[in-house]
DNA sequence: GCATAATGCGTCACTTAGTGACATGCTGTC
DNA sequence: GACAGCATGTCACTAAGTGACGCATTATGC
């Protein structure tokens, strides 16, 4: 079955990892459904078909069972912003990349997104889920960190860098709290409607959060 | 013993504060000492002298046990924050306040300060803490967002002014945790000498992580 | 000053999240 | 075809957290 997956060492490492996004998928349908509170450990062991024993060996709580999913929400961005060569400027790369998806890759499944999407709303009221949401994020603010130290020529664990990689994680999840609240109403899809433009709004979001400091091209 | 605490109809609200806050003393003295895992409820519910039963009604989780104490942490700069007058800007009013604290008021116990650095401290290694040291922050940003709402003349829900006010709440978690690292090592504490310096830091990140949009005088 | 209601707390029984230990079964290797 | 390794299942257990009830302290009405 996964015999295609054995390359080197680290074999199990892309099983565990597909695994995890399984039981993800199946926990935040829950979730979705009826409630964190709602739903027990042996549910999700049931819905994913694995005894609640193994449920508990691939994730530490019951919460952290939405982190993968969550975390697809922004593995998205974080790619393109990883390719950003030094030469174009952020709205440059954003568009041609956005748009690269458009006629080419889909980045994520999009039921996977859906259901990010709802999580992330769910986190609104529910604490337990809002943790997950914010680990995801601290993710992204620790892969912002490398590509702005990068960018600016500084240690990774600079204090400027820092701060200007905190700030930039922090509108980009305002962003997608907004994006996935407007898309979950359904209403109001025009927009978020066209490559360039989301692309502008992130890039101008990071370059006014950064104070100017990330956005232009560097020699 | 708590007769002063009578003032109208929300009496047992503040007594109810205390009381969490005394808890949440003895809970990050523990965490501190043995580590979360190896801290149960029941130690919690010994060291300040209650039943395990009231903690959980004070509390909803272990961890969240710790959420006062940090909260502390943030309260000072947001109280100060709140009291920005709009013909002042940012640096002056910080470094006038901060240094207030200097000769006049103790703004929360000393001792409490430290429990404080010390939870952001373990949160970096314990994933339980880090919601709550995050929490806080999450409260922080809440009260940021007003206060640039009230200064850019603009509802509070407004997107800008939510992505102004987590970018700024996010560059203030990065000089506290910075901050509190370099207290508890001990050394180097020079750089943090002076209110007008610290003043100067807080409000130059500010500053910055807003796009240079909020911190002048408005009119 | 005393009866009464309200509220906070303790006790006990209970549910459920999460772990440890051991058995089993599958997968690839020699 | 025996064997090593690893993921999983089963069972027993700890600890986090809740519900229900009873008791004491405190506020309120007279």
């Amino acid at each position: 079955m996964q015999t295609l997956e054995r390359s080197g060492g680290g074999m199990s490492e892309r099983r565990r990892v597909r695994l995890r996004l399984e039981i993800s998928r199946e926990a935040a349908r829950l979730f979705w459904e009826q409630g964190v509170a709602a739903t027990s450990g042996d549910q999700i062991a049931e819905a994913v078909g694995l005894s609640t024993r193994t449920i508990w060996r691939h994730f530490r709580s019951k919460e952290s069972c939405a982190e993968p999913i969550v975390l697809q929400a922004v593995v998205n961005l974080l790619t393109v912003l990883r390719s950003w060569p030094r030469q174009s400027s952020l709205e440059e790369h954003l568009a041609v990349e956005l748009d690269r998806f458009r006629h080419e890759a889909p980045p994520v499944d999009l039921a996977d997104e859906m259901l990010a999407m709802r999580m992330i709303r769910l986190a609104d009221t529910e604490p337990a889920l809002r943790t997950a949401w914010l680990m995801a994020c601290d993710q992204a603010e620790r892969a912002m960190r490398l590509i702005i130290a990068d960018r600016l020529d500084r240690p990774a664990d600079d204090l400027e860098v820092r701060m200007h990689a905190e700030a930039a994680a922090a509108v980009v999840r305002v962003l997608d709290e907004h994006i996935g609240a407007t898309v979950l109403t359904g209403a109001d899809l025009a927009e978020l409607t066209g490559a360039t433009a989301v692309a502008r709004r992130y890039a101008h979001a990071i370059r006014t959060a950064t104070g100017g400091v990330v956005g232009d091209p560097v020699a």
